[in-house]
RNA sequence: GGGCCUGUAGCUCAGCUGGUUAGAGCGCACGCCUGAUAAGCGUGAGGUCGGCAGUUCAAGUCUGCCCAGGCCCA
């Protein structure tokens, strides 16, 4: 009968389980922390330290979590928390955003629903509901937020609908206003005949429409050559019902036309023969197929000259259309499609208005109401719709052509499909149509200048987003801040009825503001407006102007009343962190409010991420298929696995995410619990009266505290330099490489084995203690769950204890040893060689364990140095070893890349200890453990 | 259509200023162990470096074009 030895050996232990279990775990922590104030733990002990703050840019307050907000929160808790662990006062406060359109939309629907119209409903009842709506998804969203391990104020959040929020936008506008840069404009603007506003760019989409496309023919009616009278110009367009708004026509100065004269027309075609027509000459061909045109007679080229000397009829010029329509070079015309002459409407049009107004200093004709429909003002065509109130075409295209037929002026009519604005909420296409609108100049007080200027002065991570912001600063045009809407921060804006001009008076604003931060923006329209006007200004000599501000305006100001608002950040943050598509939008408009009011941006750096692909890189969408969301994960795997997925991609490029992602992310995942859990299980014999001083530990143990002191640096640069993946990868191949199948592996003898007081064992412990509390800690920001496990588990779990209270640990410098370091890798490399041939023995079945094996090892002078004082049977696993000096040779096990070193595998003679499974000598029948085990053993039994 | 960006083994990534047979981890296959066991160890098979053309003695690395994909804009 033998003696069950297992019972004598040190094996791990530890209540630490192997299956995480996450889904159910996770929440029962959030509960702890929560229970604990582990926040508020956080905030004391870190109090007087350096402050670092990441500014949340806020989500908008309307529906579930997606995967795009899981990754920003996730990689937004994990630089607050590493920040943190590297010991800052790092605060993080979440935001959202409430006002705008999407909400306003959600609760008109409502309305319609109930067949109600949102038009007789007070203005502040609406608003009260729109502010309902936003308030209860704010509650869910940060729950679900908390449920992904993001740590912050939640308690005390902010967002753009709070009474001080609303009064420090109005402000920061007040600003604008005093110095000048808000002035009152008129632009053709992206219009929704259906929701009857001005549309910003971020609330249009572009999708495939069918237009109508109309060839019309412009008599000119003062020739610029001899040649060119009683001829016409033809231009083509894809909006006929602009046309009663043309006064102009564009042509390309680097395109080749010439006249034309048609010889023979065919049936029904609407050109007449002798007709004399200018059009490009890439375009002719096409042109006279399509005007039916069996014969037309080149007669000569025109030059630009011709052209720019030319004055063309309006169509309708019979008909109260008495304008002179002038043809003008510009770049921008093509001869793509159409006649290589473009039409052009200056109020319906962002090039036309380029072009007439801007350049040429034409006045814009207003001639669509917002209802869509034309002005009574308009000559034959008043009251005709160019889209009806439910987004479909109108009476104006029909009603334009048949006026144009009338006249012999429509010479050709076909559809396309091409890619058309519309709206993002109802899907409408929309109108450029001339409205009045409110705008923050660019350059009155140098913002263009300024806000370039603060681009240089900013970090990028990556570099890349530098350049994309510049540009788009650099190209923008003045920012239109006014929106006909109602769910929004109303303009604090009186314009005098005599000048046309905004009252700037701050004293008033004053009034308004106070107003505000009292009972919300929503005094604008309920308070009597001489309330704020005072005694000085009389109510009736003003307008009270009844646009809210442009949504991007609100989170631009954000940094306003959080960062300076609140005594425990700072202003600038050190960091905004956004999305690839907040160039366009936060980070845009931020740096404007910030330059334009503080002369500086509101950030020092800026980090931007890619966005949530599928498996395949393509885009997610329900229609596909391929959506996967933040709740799935969590069920199904848990929150670790998803903050471990944010840095096992390259968060600067798009990242993907699918079921094959989420597997192989849970093979990750167990490699770092299985980690933590043979640490732990081995913690359970550590004995902290028992270290063992650096000098005295093999240096097999002070190899991996050299490794330790290499990752130490590498994971403080990583942090510093948000690079997680980096680090990330680092640790993982750590765990993998150095620790699981190198360290661990030749330990475990020792561990299990070696009497409890053995030099060797106690240094491995005092080792792994070193390598727990860092690797606890280091992977805190990412594992925050799985660490907070784990370090409770070898810490207890006292309400004060909680990994995300320490500290990265300070690493000693001396631990780092380069020249071991080298000595260690060539030893691996010999390690390398043997285990290989111990596999052809396996293979061979001779050997199963390899501590069935005792090979012969070969090598040069040179290995043989180094080899000389390491147990290489210990680093290899064996029961014994030979290390021979000499030639390799011809049989011997050999690597390619492994010069100077053949390996012949021989069987370790012997018997198996039946303790430590050595195969050794001195094993026989009667004495069935070894001398080291002997002692062990008995060392054990003295010590009970 | 324009601007910015990406495309290296099944997956996630290395590959510096162009220079020997393109690397890693994971996954996979096979084997070992059965004292980290729904774990641990080892070995192995996987790549026209998106495609084409060019510059060069030499290109994954430079240039051009094309294809696929992403963000933003029109």
């Amino acid at each position: 009968m033998t003696v069950d030895y297992k019972d004598t050996i040190a094996l791990p232990e530890t209540d630490f389980p192997m299956r995480a279990g996450l889904p159910k775990a996770e929440p029962v922590m959030l509960k702890r922390w929560e229970d604990q104030g582990l926040w508020q733990k956080q905030r004391e002990q870190s109090k007087g330290n350096e402050k670092f703050v990441l500014h949340d840019g806020p989500p908008y307050a309307n529906g579930h979590l997606h995967i795009g907000h899981a990754l920003n929160k996730i990689l937004k808790d994990i630089i607050v928390r590493s920040q943190q662990f590297m010991g800052k006062d790092s605060l993080y406060v979440p935001g959202w955003d409430c006002h705008g359109l999407p909400i306003e939309w959600k609760i008109e629907e409502q309305y319609r629903e109930k067949g109600l119209d949102k038009d007789e409903v007070d203005i502040n009842e609406f608003r009260k509901q729109c502010r309902e709506f936003a308030g209860e998804w704010i509650n869910t969203q940060r729950e679900e937020f908390k449920r992904l391990g993001v740590f912050g104020d939640w308690d005390n959040y902010y967002n753009t609908m709070s009474f001080k929020a609303e009064a420090q936008i109005a402000r920061e506008l007040g600003k604008f206003l005093m110095n000048g840069s808000l002035y009152k404009g008129s632009k053709p603007v992206m219009w929704s005949v259906v929701e009857k506003t001005a549309l910003a760019e971020a609330e249009v989409e572009y999708k495939e429409h069918k237009s109508t496309t109309i060839f019309v023919r412009f008599p000119i009616k003062k020739a610029g050559e001899p040649a060119l009278e009683d001829a016409s110009i033809v231009i083509w367009t894809t909006t006929p019902w602009t046309i009663p708004a043309n006064r102009g026509i564009a042509f390309g100065p680097h395109i080749n036309y010439s006249l034309y004269e048609v010889v023979e027309a065919e049936e029904g075609s609407a050109t007449e023969v002798g007709q004399k027509i200018v059009v490009a000459d890439a375009m002719a061909e096409d042109v006279q197929g399509r005007f039916k045109v069996a014969e037309w007679k080149h007669l000569q080229s025109v030059s630009a000259e011709s052209l720019e000397a030319t004055i063309c009829h309006h169509p309708f010029h019979d008909a109260g259309y008495p304008y002179d329509v002038p043809v003008l070079a510009a770049e921008f015309v093509t001869t793509e499609q159409g006649s290589g002459f473009v039409h052009c409407a200056p109020g319906h049009g962002a090039d036309d208005y380029e072009l007439l107004t801007i350049k040429h200093g034409m006045p814009i004709p207003d001639t669509v109401a917002e209802d869509g429909t034309y002005y009574p003002s308009v000559p034959i065509f008043a009251g005709e719709s160019t889209y009806t109130s439910d987004g479909k075409t109108g009476t104006a295209n029909g009603a334009v052509m048949r006026e144009l037929a009338m006249r012999k002026c429509l010479m050709a009519k076909e559809n396309i499909r091409h890619s058309y604005p519309h709206s993002w909420r109802s899907k409408a296409p929309l109108i450029f149509r001339n409205t009045p609108q409110w705008f923050v100049s660019m350059e009155t007080n140098d913002l263009r200048e300024k806000a370039l200027k603060a681009i240089d002065d900013t970090s990028f991570f990556p570099e890349t987003g530098r350049n994309r912001l510049h540009s788009m600063i650099a190209n923008r045009p003045d920012w239109c801040v006014s929106r006909q809407r109602a769910w929004g921060v109303p303009l604090p804006i009186f314009v005098s009825k005599q000048t046309g001009e905004p009252l700037r008076d701050q004293e008033v604003l004053d009034r308004i503001f106070a107003a505000y931060e009292e009972e919300g923006a929503d005094a604008w329209f309920s308070r009597d407006p001489q309330e704020f006007l005072g005694n000085q200004y009389n109510a009736d000599d003003f307008e009270q102007v009844k646009d809210v501000v442009d949504v991007w305006f609100d989170s631009g100001s954000t940094h306003a009343f959080v960062l300076e608002g609140r005594d425990e950040l700072k202003w600038p943050a050190d960091l905004y962190l956004e999305g690839s598509d907040q160039h366009r939008g936060w980070f845009h408009s931020s740096l404007l409010v910030g330059c334009g009011t503080r002369d500086r941006a509101p950030y020092d750096a800026v980090l931007t991420h890619g966005f949530v692909l599928d498996e395949k890189g393509m885009k997610m969408s329900k229609s596909l298929g391929n959506v996967t969301t933040p709740q799935e994960v969590n069920d199904q795997y848990g929150a670790d696995i998803l903050r471990l997925w944010v840095v096992s991609e390259d968060y600067t490029m798009d990242l993907r995410i699918g079921k094959g992602t989420l597997k192989q992310l849970a093979d990750y995942y167990r490699r770092f619990r299985n980690t933590f859990r043979w640490l732990l299980g081995n913690m359970a014999h550590y004995d902290a009266s028992k270290r063992v001083a650096v000098e005295d530990m093999p240096e097999l143990e002070r190899w991996v505290l050299h490794r330790l002191q290499e990752l130490d640096i590498l994971v403080r640069e990583a942090c510093n330099k948000y690079d997680f993946h980096k680090m990330y990868r680092a640790l993982h191949d750590f765990c993998a490489i150095d620790l699981s199948s190198f360290y661990f592996d030749i330990r475990k003898d020792n561990l299990y084995c070696d009497a409890s007081d053995d030099p060797k064992r106690l240094a491995a412990l005092t080792v792994l203690d070193e390598i727990f509390n860092r690797l606890a800690v280091w992977m805190a920001p990412i594992l925050t769950f799985t660490t907070e496990e784990a370090w409770l588990e070898r810490y207890g779990d006292s309400m004060e204890n909680s990994v995300h209270l320490q500290q990265f640990p300070e690493t000693p410098v001396s631990w780092n040893d380069a020249d071991l370091a080298a000595k260690w890798a060539k030893i691996r490399d010999v390690r390398r060689v043997i285990l290989g041939a111990l596999e052809i023995e396996r293979a061979e079945k001779r050997i199963g364990s390899s501590l069935q094996a005792a090979p012969v090892v070969t090598v040069s002078e040179e290995i043989a140095t180094i080899l000389s004082d390491v147990d290489m049977a210990e680093v290899s696993i064996t029961s014994d070893i030979t290390i021979e000096t000499g030639d390799v040779s011809a049989d011997a096990f050999k690597l390619d890349d492994v010069e100077g070193v053949g390996v012949v595998a021989k069987e370790a003679e012997g018997g198996k200890c039946e303790r430590c499974w050595k195969v050794l000598p001195e094993i026989t029948e009667e004495h069935i453990i070894c001398n080291r085990c002997d002692e062990a053993t008995s060392h054990l039994a003295a010590a009970e």
